[in-house]
DNA sequence: CCAGTACCTTACTTCAAAGACAGTACTTTC
DNA sequence: GAAAGTACTGTCTTTGAAGTAAGGTACTGG
């Protein structure tokens, strides 16, 4: 039976009419700074993990999610599948050396956001309270 | 009158019911890896722009996307919004401090990604030429 | 006085991402 | 022999992000 590949954030397609097709690395930038993307990266950036595992590490996310992220991450080669032939079945999803590039900078990033919440919210409220 | 203040991104909220509500970092992180933010930070990075001049820069983006990606970054504080009270109304966006610093690490990650596209495009192939 | 520029706002619409949930196949445990 | 675990797949539905389009204001240049 044909597997069909998942849907593979076909998000920004052309614009209809318009030339301007997206550059294929906002794609790649999309998968990695997904919503679970981010998250799985840096949870895989600590070791492997199985994929119940990983769906409990991370927590509220959907089998169906978590597996799609898994699959883009796998296809752009930043993740790896390795599915031992047992039963029950055993899935291990590990970082690719491309991976773990991706997963230091976007941790970076992620880190950067959680370090400077304080001045963002300081921010936020100074804004709101502005007359507008 | 009351002029209600842009969407937000209200995209993540808390799950009905379940006690998990997103932590705050998360959306900043949406925002600024948001599909037109990434573009404005790295944008702006060079040196101020007025709207319309960076509106050009970018390209096929609404004015209404534009606004509101200007609107939700400049009220997380990472890009400054210098409007002259003259006529024609003149506005000027730069980055913040803080802006900067979160540009820097977009940037990075979206020059990472360009960089690095050629052996993303290999693991595609090999992982649509997988037998399935 | 009409057209154009600049910077927005608002309303309407579309469509894909995400959630909910059921199903599969096989095994171990209660 | 029923339930639960494991790693998925598939379908149906919701929703909200983004696109389209039009309006508004206060001017200036022709």
């Amino acid at each position: 039976m044909a597997v069909s590949t998942p849907p593979l954030a076909p998000k920004y397609r052309a614009a209809s009419g318009m030339s301007e097709q997206l550059c294929p690395y906002r794609l790649v930038l999309e998968h990695v700074t997904s919503r679970w993307g981010v998250l799985v990266l840096i949870e895989l950036m600590e070791r492997p993990y199985r994929f119940g595992e990983l769906r409990r590490a991370i927590g509220r996310v959907s089998e169906k999610m978590l597996i799609q992220t898994l699959q883009t991450l796998e296809r752009d080669g930043l993740v790896h599948r390795d599915a031992k032939p047992v039963i029950p079945p055993r899935v291990d999803y590990s970082l690719t050396d491309l991976g773990r590039e991706a997963a230091e900078r976007v941790r970076d990033l992620a880190e950067w956001t959680h370090r400077r919440m304080e001045a963002v919210q300081e921010a936020r409220d100074a804004y709101d309270q502005r007359p507008r």
